[in-house]
Formats: C-alpha cells, sequence, structure tokens
DNA sequence: TATATTTTGAAAATAAATCTCAAATTTTAT
DNA sequence: ATAAAATTTGAGATTTATTTTCAAAATATA
C-alpha cells in the first residue's frame, strides 16, 4: 500500500519537471482514481466526480488520463464497445483479463508465467516491452449454466 | 493452403443455413480479403476493393464482416486509434502482437506455450475461451537504433 | 503586483461504426 | 419463366467517444 499523499506529491513533481502547471483540477482526477479499485472508463470517472460536487469538465478528465498513464499510475487495459478501459498500475500485478462475450464481464488472473514468457519473446526479438495486454474473449461459468 | 473456392462455397453454405442471401458484395468481399497477406481495417478493404472498380459500399463492408467472423475466416487482433484491424484466421496459429509505440509497426510471434497457459487459465475458472489477443506495447529494435 | 504562459470549460469538430429506408436483388412459389 | 415475398443494398443521416478550438481563468515567474 502506497500512501495518497505521496503519489500525490509525486504526480506534482512529475508535472513541474514537465514544465506544465499544477492544477487542482489535476489532482482531483488523480485522487478519484486512486480510490478505484477495478476497471473504469473516463465517463464512470467524470460521473463520479460529479457526483462529488466537483466542477472540472469531461475534456479535463480526457487530458489528464494521458499525463497518468505516462506517469505511470494507470493503463489502458482494454476497449469495449469503442470505449477505453483504465485500471491503476500500482499494487497490480500484470494479469490477464477473461471478457465474457454474453455478460461482459472481466475477470482477472494473475498468471506468474504470462511475464516471463513476454520477456522471452521480446528479448528474442530486441524489443523492449513497455505494456501489454491479454485478454480472452469467451463464455464465463455464470453464462454456461443459464443457457 | 485451402481452395478459395472451396471457402467460398463452405461461406455460401454458411450463409444458406443462417437463412440469409447469398449475394455477390458478400463474395465480393470474402474473396478480397482471401487475398490479404496481414492486418487490414475496413477502409483498407474498401480501398482495395473500389480500385478493382468493384461498386461494393462500405456499409457493406462493415456488414459482412461480422458474418466472417462469425463464420471463423477471420479475426479482430487489435484496434489501434479507435479502429478495428481483422486477419484471416486460415493457416494461421494463435500469435502474439508486438505493437511499436513509435513507428506503430506491428510484428507477429508465434509462441508454442501460450494456448497452453490459455488452457489451463480457463480450465481452472470454468471459463470456455473463444478467441485471445496478446498485445504487447514498447518499442521496436529499428526505433530504439534510431534515437 | 504585473506579465507571460498554460489550462480550463463549453461547445464545435472529427471520425468510426451503426442505422434508416427506398430501390435493387435474391429466393420461393406458382 | 414470372410473380410475390423477403432480404440486402447504397447513400446518406445518425450516433457517440474522443479531440480540438478559443476566450476566460488560473498558475508560475519576475
Ligand atoms: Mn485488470
Ligand atoms: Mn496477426
Ligand atoms: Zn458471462
Ligand atoms: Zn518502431
Amino acid at each position: 500500500m502506497v500512501l495518497t499523499t505521496e503519489i500525490v506529491n509525486d504526480f506534482k513533481n512529475f508535472i513541474k519537471k514537465k514544465g506544465l502547471k499544477y492544477t487542482s483540477e489535476r489532482e482531483e482526477i488523480l485522487k478519484e482514481i486512486l480510490k478505484s479499485k477495478d476497471h473504469f472508463d473516463v465517463d464512470e470517472l467524470y460521473m463520479k466526480l460529479r457526483k462529488k460536487g466537483s466542477k472540472v469538465s469531461k475534456a479535463s478528465v480526457y487530458r489528464t488520463i494521458p499525463l497518468l498513464v505516462e506517469a505511470g499510475y494507470i493503463q489502458e487495459v482494454y476497449k469495449q464497445d469503442a470505449r477505453s478501459y483504465y485500471e491503476l498500475t500500482l499494487d497490480k500485478l500484470p494479469h490477464i483479463h477473461f471478457i465474457c462475450v454474453k455478460c461482459k464481464n472481466v475477470d482477472e488472473i494473475i498468471d506468474k508465467y504470462l511475464a516471463e514468457l513476454i520477456q522471452k519473446e521480446a528479448k528474442n526479438k530486441d524489443y523492449t516491452p513497455l505494456t501489454y495486454h491479454l485478454e480472452i474473449f469467451g463464455i464465463c461459468s455464470n453464462c454456461k449454466r443459464r443457457v
């Protein structure tokens, strides 16, 4: 577990180092994302902020996300219905996403051999891996039962 | 190597079995796709058809693709810049896509342990896998050299 | 405090994918 | 072969996530 205040401070330094200005909107968005437990899209995040009384615009949410990706706090994990979903990178091991094509539920699986496999293939191609997605589309056990 | 005429005939049967009508547009689109050697999006496919003098509309291309996916001839392999890319499933082993974030080049890697890993995890979750994508984003060897 | 620079919100623009609907085509029935 | 029924087509309109525009507001610097 990493402290929110510490992350917020690191982000401030990241922003400053890039010659950008540290704004309350950027901080609000980061703090809200740090509370997320699973996958989110821009609209969900924006709605959560509004419900708390925040006045941030959707445009600012869209503009802040690439900064948080670059800073390494979040990652785009998959796209569904032409929408991008993100998740916190912190405290998380790289994992597989099982996406049920019936109910759209997304399940996470940690496989300890996956990272090795990727490192091996990347080295073989002289490729520097940054991030990866393994998405498996199929039918979940719930949906198999109720046919 | 599978014969085009044989595939075209199978597709005709597939369409008929679904109670749909077999049209010259659907056949044209399938034949063009069968010539593809790598990944394509709807626009590229549509442009190739038009250059050959075909009169098919983009709407028909969009409408035929899900049929070809359902029939198992093609697969959506990744999304880039809000666009879906497809490839022929025929004669191809499941593979990894290395996507260079600098030059956008996509490289294919066949890993013989990947399919096993997926089967193992799916069985563990009582999940029926249909398709999967493993995309690795990073920097390719070419782009590493010219910094 | 004044100045320069960046960021913001609101609304317009963009673009891939989907939808609409009358005309054309395919299939089935006669 | 011909007619009727059903589906598909092309063209353009619509949808919707994301990006862009730009004047006003906020931030950083002097
Ligand atoms: Mn996840
Ligand atoms: Mn491929
Ligand atoms: Zn399900
Ligand atoms: Zn490259």
